[in-house]
DNA sequence: CCTGCTTCCGCAAGCGGCTTGCGAGCAGGA
DNA sequence: TCCTGCTCGCAAGCCGCTTGCGGAAGCAGG
C-alpha cells in the first residue's frame, strides 16, 4: 500500500491542493494503513514528526474537501478518513468497531448482501453509514473477553 | 409513558437503588421521552431544576449499572439511555442518526429482519449495536435538504 | 531568480461531552 | 434517633475537535 512522495505530490496537484510536507506525509500515512484512520491516529503514526495537530487535522479536512480522503466512518464521534480508491467510493462499506480493541474494521460483504429493505425507511438506510458496536472475531475468541 | 412518582421510587427499590430526588426525576424523563435519550437531553428536558449536570450523569451511571436504563444507542460517540422494558432488552433494535435534524430513530424491523449473516464476523455482527448514519426519510422528503 | 498573491503553518485558546476527587449532606436500616 | 455509607454540589480535568491570528511558505508570473 505503500506511495511515493512522487505520487503523493501528483494526487495533490491533481486535486487542486498545493504540496506541502505536512500534505504529503498525511497522504502516505493514508495509503499505508489500509484502513480508516482517526486524526489521533495520524498523529500517532507521524510520531515524533513535530508537525502541530491542527495542521494535520486542516490537512485532513481539506483532504476531505478535496474529495482526495472522504471520512469513510463516524464511529463513536470520531471520524476516520481513507484513501478515495476507484472502486467501492459511492457505496461505502460498513464497519465495525470492537469495544474491546478498539480496531475498526470494514465488513464488505456479510452485512452489505444483506441490506435488501423495504418501507418507509428504505432510502434512508440505503443511503446511510453503517456502523456495528460489538466485540470482534478476535476479542470474542480470546477467552479473557 | 407517564410514570407516576411513586411507581418511580417502587422501580428504584426493587432494583437495589436508593431513592433521591434527583433519580426519581431522570427516571420520569426516561418514561416520558420513549426513545433514547442523553445526558444532555436529559439536563435540557430537566430545565430549571438546578441539578448538577454531574449529580445527574452519575445517575444515569447508576440506572445503567443496575439494568434499569442500559445504554441502547452510542451513535457518535454520545450514550443514549432508555428504561429497560421487559421485551427487545436482550435483542436491541438498530438506531438511526439523522445527521440533519440530529434525532435518533428506533428502527425496529426492517433492517433487524434483513441481519441473517454467516461467516466470520457472523457472531460479532449479531451481537452488535447496529448504528446507521444519514438523513432521515422526513429530512429526505424536505426540499430544501 | 525575484516578486507578490494566496494559501498554509504554529501557537494559543476554546468548546462540548464525559469523568472524577473531595468534602458536606441525606437516605434508610439498626 | 443515630450511624454508616451512598449521594450531591463544586471544581477541575481529559479528550477530541475547531478556530483566530500573525508570520511563513508555495507557486505562478515576470
Amino acid at each position: 500500500m505503500r506511495m511515493t512522495k512522487d505520487e503523493a505530490r501528483r494526487r495533490l496537484r491533481a486535486y487542486g491542493l498545493r504540496v506541502t510536507p505536512p500534505r504529503v506525509a498525511v497522504l502516505g500515512i493514508l495509503a499505508d494503513a489500509g484502513g480508516p484512520v482517526s486524526l489521533t491516529q495520524v498523529l500517532e503514526l507521524l510520531g515524533d514528526s513535530d508537525w502541530d495537530p491542527s495542521t494535520i487535522y486542516r490537512n485532513l479536512v481539506k483532504l476531505r474537501e478535496a474529495g482526495l480522503a472522504p471520512v469513510v466512518s463516524r464511529m463513536d464521534g470520531i471520524d476516520r478518513y481513507a484513501l478515495a480508491n476507484n472502486h467501492e467510493d459511492g457505496h461505502p462499506h460498513p464497519h465495525f468497531l470492537c469495544e474491546d480493541c478498539g480496531r475498526v474494521a470494514c465488513i464488505k460483504e456479510e452485512v452489505a448482501a444483506a441490506l435488501s429493505i423495504h418501507g418507509r425507511w428504505a432510502e434512508s438506510i440505503r443511503g446511510a453509514m453503517v456502523q456495528l458496536l460489538g466485540h470482534c472475531p478476535d476479542c470474542l475468541a480470546r477467552p479473557d473477553g
